[in-house]
DNA sequence: TGACATTTGCGAATAATTCGCATTTACATG
DNA sequence: CATGTAAATGCGAATTATTCGCAAATGTCA
């Protein structure tokens, strides 16, 4: 799952769209985060990125999750015992179960939940503007 | 909203069946947390604990908080960015919307998101133990 | 009433995240 | 394409929330 040079203008159009410069720590980051198919912490993002591009440091990586969340290009999934983790902001939306027994982090496809939410915000006029929904489970 | 005898009895039941025992700092906690209409965090209860049971210290309401959580006494919910938040069990159930604009908690009344949560789950051979569902939202 | 495991207070320790500041750098403008 | 300037960075120190270690206290059960 490589980063084609189209996402590549992607997210380098989005950081400008947001008023971010393009670093070459950003890029290294947002291309680590892309080729990801887990849920990193930062702590193992840091570590990925660092075999990649040695400039970056851990502060720089928390720096920069917490402003692609601002830009909307990144989610933040928090834990409840453990260091948040980090997605890139997916396009077909999902929400998230923790294997509490094996700690596996699984992807619950499709958007119902966050339908919901929004319908039940707008009932209190409310509208959402980012929602975090961890659900710990047991294998039946 | 004062816990009269029933509702007493009932925690220190609670308490003993889990195996915990039943101690003046407990009970001084959960009168506090079960006549607070807010949802306070560790520091919040702890003060107001404290002016009435001088003998609790912040360690134990931590503790206490823990161990109530892991008996189904408890309920803690786990925000973006701001110390954790605790309310007593709710017989109704509910969740949590965050007013991004002034901090409030507002609690969701019904069970639907629960509901379509369980039902989600079971599809993928699960069951859950607990979710914790913040809603970040923006007045319409 | 004792015996003993549990719980507590205290302060120190840890873990995650943020901050301060001097230096570097992206990029808009000429 | 040179360059001024605000934005971003690395580093390590600081902060914040939470947990831990341990000796003393105490709830509970026999």
């Amino acid at each position: 799952m490589v980063t084609d040079l189209e996402n590549d203008s992607d997210y380098r159009q989005m950081l400008r769209d947001a008023g971010l410069r393009v670093t070459p720590q950003r890029a290294s980051i947002i291309t680590i985060l892309s080729e990801t198919d887990d849920h990193p912490n930062v702590e193992e993002l840091y570590e990925k990125t660092r075999a990649l591009d040695d400039t970056v440091s851990v502060a720089t990586v928390y720096r920069t999750m917490s402003v692609l969340e601002n830009a909307g290009l990144v989610r933040k999934l928090v834990m409840d015992d453990a260091p948040a983790r980090y997605e890139m902001m997916p396009h077909t939306d999902h929400d998230h179960l923790v294997d509490i027994d094996s700690g596996d982090l699984i992807e619950i496809p499709g958007t119902e939940i966050a339908e919901l939410m929004s319908r039940v915000a707008a009932e209190l006029g409310y509208h959402i503007v980012s929602h975090h929904t961890v659900i710990r489970a047991r294998k039946t």
